[in-house]
RNA sequence: GGGCGGAUAGCUCAGUUGGUUAGAGCGCCUGCCUUACAAGCAGGAUGUCGGGGGUUCGAGUCCCUCUCUGCCCACCA
């Protein structure tokens, strides 16, 4: 049996070793032709791989080796992400295990220079692990996204948009995780509901005539509260505005405002004014011109010293807070709440909004231009309803908070000036501060969302360096990228990103020819194919909570490398999820499994031909047209799935491409023409012709099959492409079978009379083990039929006895002009076949079988019949149509009068 | 609160712009070691296409509605 194990290492050492996959940067004007190119979404670096990626790699490894093999030039780009906020925490982890020093204790430097320790060491993991999946890239251009050169761009990046005024700095609200202590943006935090409690608290008027009742569902953020608004349009506070309330336990006085923001609805229709707590607060503040308080740290501990809530953790405080109104009766009601709450997605950690200092992206012109590229259909999504989706978010974007107070990143190229206390933004390091020349600044200690560097990538991976006067070499040749595939988890995340910043700093990049560049030639891609999720056999997502996860190294040690591809490619169609099961993986490895089988048989004939001094150095390709009638059939298959396999792959209908090939080289390749073949094989003395005619187009239609599959199984086909070549004594036309032509619908002679011919060939040989099988007759005793149909049908069946013969396992077929019924009897709309046998059969079964066909016929017999004789039908479905049915109908009718026939001529039982 | 998707055989899913009697793989049943392959060969059974209504000569496919079920987005205290 095949053993995948014994094969893939090697090859896939081979591919990598060969530099196979390499693409070389075009010299100047010289052209590429037809291109297709893809960035690979990059792993992180600490990753390790996953089905997700798994499914990704085997989609676009499918279509690159694909193009490849139509004569593109197939680039596909990998690369790794420096993953800023998972591999600090892991970092850390990692020194929290061994027992050594904090990240800060170690401090910045100390600490970086360990993380980079760590990625030399183990970086190239997820990589390897890519390796194993044949995936076809071209390594020599393997970037990683702070690599010199890249951090360089993005430095670049960062500089211009600051000088376009589209980067701004500012103290307002953000998503802040006090678990890491940095700010994280919108996208970061993942919203759940809970069931909470709503407060309503009594804030006394500083006069003594009254109070307000406010409700919140954060009773500790009014230790900062600044205000209380109303509605102005709210009857019951109108008398209120403009007073003064004292802040229960702090003591505060706050003044009543009115904000449209309050709504009458909710809670007591009064609202508590936080401003350096909550953004909607913010903007209150902001518009009424209100102090910011803050009142908690870096890791949400309340910093408000001489006051007993000073250090406590935020959900202690609020505990305690609400014992102390309770205590002094300010406390009126806790209500049930259910409200979503705000989570951070890398720590689960409740999301503080937070007053802080950040950097930000100006992001409604690149929003603008990103908006029109899709709309304009210079990118086009499969499917086509994440445009929609891509379209909402795109137009109710806010600004990106791109500053992260982490250590791992990209350090963000700005300067503080101890003095002016001005910003200095740089490509290089500054020695002074550009506003008033001291020499006493230092650099923003924030670095860069990963985002940032990631939503580059399809221009900076190509070596984009901002030189506004003409492209790199390879931004000439290679931008736009063909397509990105790539799950709907990161479309905001990465895919919009990088088409809002596609589209702008392209834009300033001439094209080739030294023209100005569209927006149409500025997208960073022109088609996106968003594939679903691996999921568990039974439907349910991966987590590791649930313990469901599959590894795919696992299952690929366990079956191949390339039964797993086909079981992903199998399932994989726009907009599906694929539930992942091994038994369809066994499945697909018993096709491996088959594949290696009907090579070893291709091998045995080609020695058995060598021994008996047959030509066995046979020279592709092979003309066809004098070949016998199975290989004139299989041959003009092939041509027929080659289209299909095209039609398919072009629609990202990895499903109906991967399935088309299963049956052509399961279903016809080896269960017909293999076994017909074997008739044809007699390699006696004389020499047989038929024989020598039928060894060349087994080679070449085994060949065909192998490049056929090799997209989508690599390894196995490359295996046996190579050891047929040996086989028959030709050098390779190729260094890998990835590097050869794919089949073409046209290279192929299809000759329906053939393919006609031999379906009516088949249909007769499944009749007759159809009946056998029923009527429960051994093979030896049933060796002949007879035959009734139309002359040429005769004439088939007796040209190719031997088919028939071996297939069906008779020796001798009986001609007769009668139709004839009976229960050894069987009938089709163009033959009657019947054995001789005259021995007692199981009459119950053979009954309820023939009742069963009866009304088979009947059922389909009434719906043809109902639409005959609906006048409506006749006069407007179009005439082939009813013609169709017409002859359908007359054939149904004759079948079941066959049926019913044979049904009475049974015998009483 | 807004938006998107799914419901077809026991399971996982296909089913193009409506068009003859709805398919595949796995599983299931039966018989076979037929010298490439038992990870195999041959044969077989299996569906009120989620419910209801509508459009049409014709609906799994289009429209409405209901039920169930995923997912995404969201600054209402």
């Amino acid at each position: 049996a095949y053993e995948p194990s014994l094969i893939e290492e090697k090859w896939a050492k081979f591919w990598v070793e060969q530099g196979l996959f390499h693409v070389s940067t075009p010299r100047e004007g010289e052209s590429v032709g037809p291109r297709f190119v893809q960035l690979l979404p990059p792993p992180n670096v600490t990753g390790r791989l996953h089905m997700g990626h798994m499914l990704n790699q085997t989609e676009m490894d499918i279509l690159t080796r694909w193009h490849r093999m139509r004569g593109e030039t197939a680039l596909w780009l990998p690369g790794t992400d420096h993953a800023g906020i998972a591999t600090q925490m892991m970092v850390e982890r990692q020194l929290a295990a061994e027992g050594g020093p904090s990240r800060a204790e170690m401090g910045r430097e100390a600490f970086t220079q360990r993380v980079w320790c760590w990625k030399k060491q183990y970086g190239g993991a997820i990589t390897e692990q890519m390796r194993r999946l044949g995936a076809s890239v071209d390594w020599s251009r393997e970037y990683f996204t702070m690599d010199d050169r890249l951090s360089k761009a993005v430095k670049e990046a960062f500089v211009r948009l600051w000088e376009q005024g589209l980067i701004y700095r500012g103290a307002y609200i953000v998503n802040w995780d006090p678990v890491l202590g940095t700010a994280v943006s919108d996208l970061e935090v993942v919203h759940e509901e809970r069931a909470g409690k709503l407060y309503h608290i009594r804030y006394p008027l500083a006069d003594g005539t009254g109070s307000i009742v406010i409700a919140t569902t954060r009773p500790e953020t009014m230790l900062g509260d600044v205000a209380v608004a109303v509605n102005p349009e709210d009857e019951r506070y109108k008398k209120f505005i403009g007073k003064v309330l004292v802040l229960p336990l702090v003591g505060r006085k706050i003044p009543v405002i009115a904000d449209e923001w309050a709504n009458p609805e909710f809670g007591t229709g009064a609202v508590k004014v936080t401003p350096a707590h909550d953004p909607n607060d913010f903007a209150i503040g902001q518009r009424h011109n209100l102090p910011q308080l803050s009142i908690m740290d870096e890791h949400a501990k309340i910093v408000l010293p001489g006051t007993p809530y000073d250090g406590l953790d935020r959900f202690v405080a609020r505990e305690r807070v609400v014992e102390d109104l309770r205590a002094s009766e300010a406390l009126v009601d806790i209500k049930e709440h259910q409200y979503a709450i705000g989570l951070s997605q890398r720590t689960g950690e409740v999301i503080e909004p937070r007053l802080s200092m950040q950097w930000f992206i100006k992001i409604q012109p690149l929003a603008d231009k990103a908006i029109e590229a899709v709309d304009k259909g210079y990118i086009r999504f499969t499917p086509e309803n994440y445009k929609k989706t891509y379209d909402e978010w795109m137009r109710n974007i806010h600004d990106w908070c791109i500053s992260r107070q982490l250590w791992w990143g990209h350090r963000i190229p700005a300067w503080h000036c101890a003095n002016c206390h001005e910003v200095t933004v740089a490509r290089e390091a500054p020695e002074h501060c550009e506003h008033c020349g001291s020499a006493e600044i230092t650099q923003d200690t924030d670095v860069l969302d990963t985002w940032f560097s990631s939503g580059l990538l399809p221009f900076t991976s190509l070596g984009w360096d901002g030189d506004s006067s003409k492209p790199t070499a390879d931004l000439a040749a290679f931008y736009p990228t063909d397509l990105l595939v790539t799950g709907f988890d990161i479309l905001f995340f990465w895919v919009a990103r990088m088409i809002m910043l596609g589209c702008h700093f392209m834009l300033d990049v001439p094209m080739p020819d030294g023209s100005d560049r569209t927006l149409a030639e500025s997208v960073p891609f022109r088609e996106v194919y968003i594939h679903g999720l691996v999921r568990d056999a039974e439907r349910q997502k991966m987590s590791k909570t649930k313990g469901n996860v599959i590894d795919p190294i696992e299952v690929i040690t366990k079956y191949g490398t390339d039964a797993v591809r086909f079981t992903l490619a199998s399932q994989a169609s726009p907009g599906t999820d694929i539930a992942f099961s091994e038994a369809r993986t066994e499945g697909y490895r018993a096709f491996a499994n088959k594949i290696w089988n009907a090579a070893r048989f291709v091998q045995m004939q080609i020695d058995r031909a060598r021994e008996a001094g047959y030509e066995t150095a046979i020279t592709l390709p092979q003309n066809f047209s004098e070949a016998p009638l199975e290989t004139r059939w299989i041959v003009g298959r092939l041509s027929t799935v080659a289209q299909d396999v095209a039609v398919a792959l072009e629609n990202y209908r990895f499903d109906e491409a991967a399935n088309a090939v299963y049956q052509f080289f399961w279903g016809e390749f080896c269960d017909w023409y293999v076994e017909l073949v074997k008739l044809r094989l007699d390699f006696g003395a004389p020499k047989n012709d038929a024989a020598q005619l039928t060894l060349n187009a087994l080679v070449a239609v085994f060949d065909a099959a192998l490049r056929l599959l090799s997209p989508f199984m690599p390894f196995l086909t490359e295996e046996l492409w190579h050891a047929l070549y040996a086989a028959i004594e030709q050098p390779v036309p190729a260094t890998s079978i990835a590097l050869t032509r794919f089949p073409l619908a046209g290279d192929f002679l299809k000759d329906d009379v053939s393919i006609a011919a031999m379906q009516t060939l088949q249909e007769l040989i499944v009749t007759v083990r159809a009946l056998r099988k029923d009527l429960g007759v051994p093979e030896k005793e049933f060796t002949s039929i007879r035959l009734h149909s139309s002359a040429g049908i005769a004439k088939l069946a007796q040209e190719n006895a031997d088919m028939l013969s071996r297939l069906a396992r008779v020796s001798a077929v009986e001609l007769t002009p009668e139709t004839f019924t009976g229960n050894n009897a069987r009938a089709t709309a163009v033959f009657d076949v019947a054995v001789p046998y005259e021995r007692q059969i199981d009459v119950a079964a053979e009954r309820e079988r023939l009742i069963r066909e009866i009304a088979k016929y009947d059922k389909g017999l009434q719906a043809a019949e109902k639409q005959l004789n609906n006048p409506g039908f006749v006069a407007k479905a179009p005439p082939h149509l009813v013609e169709g049915l017409k002859r359908q109908a007359a054939e149904t009718r004759a079948l079941k009068e066959k049926a019913a026939a044979a049904l009475t001529s049974l015998p009483p039982h």
